[in-house]
DNA sequence: ATCTCGTTTGCTACCGGTAGCAAAAACTAT
DNA sequence: ATAGTTTTTGCTACCGGTAGCAAACGAGAT
């Protein structure tokens, strides 16, 4: 059976096919009667407005596209969750992107903007920033954020946790427990992504303690890259030199630090090694990891994208403060 | 700057904005010539087709709506990843719909189906199967499919994990390391989900053993909600009636649950009480948890279920089989 | 040079809505 | 009852493509 339209509607009530419409626009002017009259032949008829052609007309898809290349981070799930939820509340939706090997960022982009969605959110993807001045994208029409990562793109606003607040947070909490030898483990090196994070807790150090800090790059953000960087590091270095806190740019990476350094090499954490990962991933606070964390603020970040793409906050980059979460691994 | 359509492109070109569109429709008929003086114009402009107007007049939107109702469950995660990377694959994209106490599965649907998308997946959705057969889903246009879940809706095909198969692979492999006082930990009680997996399990020991089984309600599928359903059966039953193994519906459920006798009841496991979990999620293989568990074929599950959408295989429920991993805590 | 035949191009009508103007209807005031 | 005002309804044009027919074109055969 053929979905039925405005003008199905139309002769059913026995109206024109304008009034029919103006029953399901709010706040149009249209009388009760024929309202009502156009409602009962709406609903006998299952009638409901045909999105697409409304969006054609006003240039308004109500889609948001949310690209995401790290799906090895189980942190990316609350976020989303509490992204789409945000999002329909308003009355928008999420197209969710996977950006991988076969489908980079630039193909995600062009095929959003294809798709004439509203706005591009990149959900802590770990592209470089050079990609987005791609010459392909000229004239983007789709307003862009990053969330949950650093930007240093013009134009393109990036909402994140406070990382020099979060940093000074957990660097005092390290130096009041007594740690003295840091570590840090990173993502990919050649993305700017990692840069806050390394950067803010190097020269903590260096100011702090007048210490250099050790560091430790993982080929991914996820539980995996973290166990092999861990372990590549404790295999080559003898257990005189190692530090004696090793922070993690996020969760995914400390999780497999911990299970490398607990379960592999019998270390005690954290008397031997202790351990700080970032994101407060619903595993850290699980008795068996009992993770040290700092806590991004994810609902009042999605909040300030989506007052952003609303229009309804201005256009620029804000750092949200976050909450230390203190618990066995330190 | 206003994006360019194929009437600008036409203009840039000096031809009719039917052939601009030839030039970007694979297969049709235009002269080599005709087609670069396009390509050229439309590089120049930046023009990409508007795919909402090409939706409006093939009605086929590529887009696909995948409905999850269950971000508590880590496992969700993979499962969108596998999913998405296979619809993009194929052209389709998913749009993400976060079900939850302000956005129900009706109000999902009907959203959906105005957004006229080509078909709805249910993603372990943990609908009750008489929200389906709602009037007001009458004559429902996109095509539904239930992923990794049951399903008993006449025309709604599911693709899930053969839970015959495994069950009795489960089974097998406790009888073997001698375990005779089995518990099982299902979800929310009224929904049909737990159905399979828990009649099986308690078919399979009366069967073999003519033993009864003991069942836990955990109010929902996640982590927390296992860990409370383990306290509170822990507390209210002494240790010599405690069940020896304890197989949960899910490996939410049974992170939730491990967390809860290793820590809070100092128990030993398998030792003292044994774990099983469903689905292989990722942390089951990680040293603090080790959890033997059924794989599900996620891939496969996958696959099927865009083969149907797209016509490529008769639209019928199967079952795919899965894959016993047994881990220390059995 | 003329006639086919097959290819290429342009055209009308349409997908299902929206915007905003103009005509019609209903209401108010005199 | 009539004129003036406001509300309601219908209309044309349009959003940016697609479908499929008809005209124009070009090459080969006569």
């Amino acid at each position: 059976m053929k979905r039925a339209t405005a003008q199905h509607v139309a002769i059913e009530a026995g109206v024109s096919k304008w009034t029919v419409i103006r029953a399901f626009t709010p706040g149009s002017s249209i009388t009760e009667v024929s309202k009502a009259k156009v409602l009962a032949a709406a609903e006998k008829l299952n009638y409901r407005p045909n999105l697409l052609a409304r969006s054609l007309a006003t240039n308004l898809t109500h889609q948001v596209a949310v690209l995401v290349d790290d799906f090895g981070n189980p942190h990316k799930l609350p976020f989303l969750e509490t992204l789409t939820a945000a999002l329909q509340a308003k009355g928008l939706v999420a197209i969710l992107v996977n950006i991988n090997d076969h489908y980079n960022h630039i193909h995600a982009i062009l095929n959003a903007e294809q798709r004439q969605v509203d706005a591009i959110i990149l959900l802590g993807t770990a592209f470089r920033d050079e990609t987005l001045n791609d010459r392909k994208l000229g004239g983007g029409s789709a307003p862009m954020f990053v969330l949950a990562r650093d930007s240093q793109i013009e134009g393109v606003p990036a909402v994140s946790c406070d990382t020099d607040v979060a940093i000074a947070e957990i660097g005092k909490h390290l130096l009041e427990r007594g740690y003295h030898r840091p570590g840090f483990m990173c993502g990919p090196r050649t993305l700017s992504t990692a840069l806050g994070r390394r950067r803010n807790f190097k020269e903590f150090w260096r100011r702090e303690r007048d210490t250099d800090l050790l560091e430790i790059a993982a080929d991914r953000y996820s539980v995996d890259a973290g166990a092999e960087a861990a372990r590549r590091y404790l295999e080559k270095t003898p257990a005189t030199d190692r530090v004696d806190v090793l922070m993690c740019e996020n969760d995914a990476l400390a999780f497999g630090a911990l299970d490398v350094i607990r379960s592999e090499f019998k270390l005690r954490v954290p008397e031997d090694i202790a351990v700080v990962g970032f994101d407060n991933a619903a595993f850290a606070a699980s008795p068996s990891y009992g993770l040290t964390t700092y806590e991004q603020p994810v609902s009042e970040m999605v909040d300030a994208v989506i007052a952003m793409l609303l229009g309804q906050r201005e256009k620029i980059t804000v750092n949200i403060r976050g909450r230390l979460v203190v618990r066995a691994s330190t």
